[in-house]
Order: C-alpha cells, then sequence, then structure tokens
DNA sequence: TGGGTGACCATAG
DNA sequence: ACTATGGCCACCC
C-alpha cells in the first residue's frame, strides 16, 4: 500500500455504460452481502463460487471499492484463506474491522480470526445453486 | 505499449 | 513447518 488510491467511479458504471467490472464487482459485493452476520469468508472463497478461482486479488480490489456501492457491503465479514485481517488497513481506522467483527461475536486475536474454521463460510457449499 | 503492483491462492520443494 | 514461485487481471503510471 504505497499510493493513496485515486477514487475511481468508473469501475461502479451501470452495466448499461458497458462497464466491465461492474458486473464482476457488482456479484462480488452481493455475494458478501450474503454473508451471515457472526461468520466469514475468504477471498479465494468467493471467487471461486464466481468462477473465477484464480482471481482472488479481484475480490480483493472489488472490496477496495466496497465503500462506493450503494448497498452496504460488510466487507469486514472477508478474509485471506488463514483468518487473517489482511484488509484492516482500508478501513477508516485499521482497529474498525475487529471490532465490527467483535460486534458480531468474533473474537479476533493478534490480527487473526479466533475459531476461523468454525465460523467460516463457503459461498459454494451454502450457496448450492 | 509495457511494466510494476496488489485486502490472494495453490503448489512445489 | 516454511519460503519461493507463478498465475491471475484491473489499475496506474
Amino acid at each position: 500500500m504505497k499510493k493513496k488510491p485515486k477514487t475511481n467511479l468508473s469501475l461502479l458504471k451501470p452495466i448499461s455504460a458497458g462497464n466491465r467490472n461492474a458486473d464482476f464487482f457488482e456479484l462480488v459485493f452481493e455475494v458478501v452481502r450474503l454473508i451471515p452476520k457472526g461468520r466469514v469468508t475468504s477471498y479465494g472463497a468467493i471467487a471461486k463460487y464466481l468462477g473465477m478461482a484464480r482471481s482472488a486479488r479481484m475480490v480483493g480490489w472489488a472490496m477496495n471499492a466496497s465503500h462506493t456501492y450503494k448497498k452496504y457491503v460488510p466487507a469486514h465479514r472477508v478474509v485471506n484463506r488463514t483468518g487473517l485481517l489482511s484488509g484492516k488497513h482500508h478501513f477508516a481506522r485499521p482497529s474498525l474491522m475487529q471490532e465490527l467483527l467483535a460486534k458480531e461475536g468474533v473474537s479476533v486475536r493478534k490480527d487473526s480470526i479466533m475459531e476461523f474454521k468454525k465460523l467460516f463460510w463457503d459461498p459454494t457449499e451454502e450457496l448450492k445453486l
């Protein structure tokens, strides 16, 4: 994280405007919105569910833009595959991510989620098509 | 046009 | 258990 990301609203242009990202980003946001309170998932799990198993980084990018989405996106429920709060520095305050999780009954120690395996919510399992 | 950089992950050794 | 590596692909110089 070296540069301050410039707001890039073009990411969220409607699909009708021909923005390639809008559909993917929006899909990501909608999946994240389905994560129940008190549960967590990973970037990779979301990517896999959306059929882009090897594009987990793009999910991270989507999270980066999630605060500009018109609907609420609980980005704090998405961590990396080890349960580490790798995205905490992208919140308003670094401590916010942990605070939001704590409010939902998810305990965090040393930036990593306790009982991660137990709380893990896999969209591929939970959202059978 | 091209290269560097990620809120990542699977695999290999 | 640990590090290294390659793939991914949108974004930004």
